[in-house]
DNA sequence: AATCATAATATGCCTAGACATATTCAGAAA
DNA sequence: TTTCTGAATATGTCTAGGCATATTATGATT
């Protein structure tokens, strides 16, 4: 392990057994250094990472600062649904169920977040997984950022995963809720009306211009979303 | 800006934009230092940063890669109740609705993991905001970690709060589903049988020791759970 | 007592070099 | 041809210094 590792984990150890309370100041760099014995910059490696974490906040002059605990905040996977259900040893097939080229509507646009009239693609499909429909997929990609979208029939190619490969994106934005299945989502997805849903929905960027948005339809016992965290670990 | 960062968002910026595609080998340290007229420090600091955010992949002699895409990652922030809703400016206040010290039942068990017979407090209880229910918290603490929260009446504060200023936790998980609330749940929310609910369940650990497992359940129209992800992103 | 300029301090960033180590590549041996 | 061995190479880490800059503490002035 490497020396600016090992500080890293002395310091972390203080901190979160609360020897170190939240407010406490740590020793300056230079009293680090000497007290570690090694080299400013190997300490300013260890309490830069500190950072990171957030488990410090450094200030200069100020010093570092033991922080309160986050509320709560976690790494969230959002995974691929082909990828996951191959790893977990069951059949993928992905279903369109319809396609078609329009200018946007106001829902269209609002949703995408283009100006009414701009070419959209809107696509809903299904995946199914061992046979079963396992999840509801709701699509419009602008065309006017992803031309080549309009000569793809995505007959069984998952729109996800075809533009996930062609199309580099910078910022996404992802918004989970619970729904209760409409006549049209539980025909579509073989369960009852009513059931609980999840939904994710996923806007997605390539620097300021709108890509696709997707409104993605689980039913309540196909999936849970897991998020783990561990407090001020790499 | 620093140096560092500059050249990081250079360097960022021929990744995104496609410029250097999945799997092009980035020039060498050395290289980049000579070309940035900087030290090679300074460069792996650039280089380090990129590692960091995913986007590329290094290894000694192997040299600096670029990552294909992630599929979906994103950091989930799950925020405190209470502070989301005064901040909002909505009055918030919390109700205890039942309270139990008992030795862990076979459920309390498996969702706390401890063995049976562990000393839990059971505890339920009401967010309002505005007056009106907002969520639903049913929570076990294991008492074994956290003997002092058995004096603890829990009235009118939120054991959430009381426990995250009091225990550090090192690891939490969380898990997000869709229920249909049944009869019991419809009840205390206020809401019809068969509503499709939110529910987040956390569990948070010390250091391998179990500290308290928790589901909060929303309302599917009070809740949603918004993650923002910045490709390559500070 | 209040305000303001100044000095002290801790971090932030940087350089130029060094040795360590994992991995690959090329050439030698079987 | 295959396998093995050693050299080359890129990163990983570290040192010992340096200047820059934000912030605080101090002391002087009003």
């Amino acid at each position: 392990m490497p020396r600016y590792r090992e500080i890293y984990e002395s310091l972390r150890q203080k901190i979160v057994l609360g020897q170190w309370p939240p407010g406490h100041r740590l020793p300056s760099e230079h009293e680090l250094a000497r007290s570690f014995g090694c080299a400013r910059m190997t300490i300013g490696k260890a309490l830069g990472a500190l950072a990171d974490q957030r488990l410090v906040t450094r200030r200069r002059r100020a010093g570092t600062v033991v922080n309160a605990p986050r509320p709560q905040e976690s790494v969230l996977e959002i995974h691929d649904i082909e990828a996951e259900l191959l790893a977990a040893g069951v059949s993928y097939a992905y279903q369109s169920l319809e396609r078609r080229v329009r200018r946007a509507n106001a829902a269209d646009a609002a949703a995408l977040g283009v100006p009414p009239g701009t070419p959209v693609l809107a696509l809903t499909g299904l995946h199914r997984a061992g046979g079963q429909p396992h999840a509801l997929e709701e699509r419009l990609i602008n065309l006017q950022a992803v031309p080549e979208a309009r000569a793809e029939r995505f007959a069984d190619i998952s729109p996800g995963r075809w533009l996930l490969q062609r199309i580099p994106w910078t910022e996404a934005e992802h918004q989970i809720a619970a729904l209760n299945a409409d006549a049209a989502i539980a025909r579509r997805l073989a369960i009852r009306r009513n059931t609980a849903c999840l939904t994710i929905e996923r806007n997605t960027w390539r620097d300021e211009q709108r890509i696709t948005h997707v409104r993605v339809i689980y039913p309540c016992d196909q999936h849970r979303l897991v998020a783990r965290f561990r407090y001020g670990a790499a």
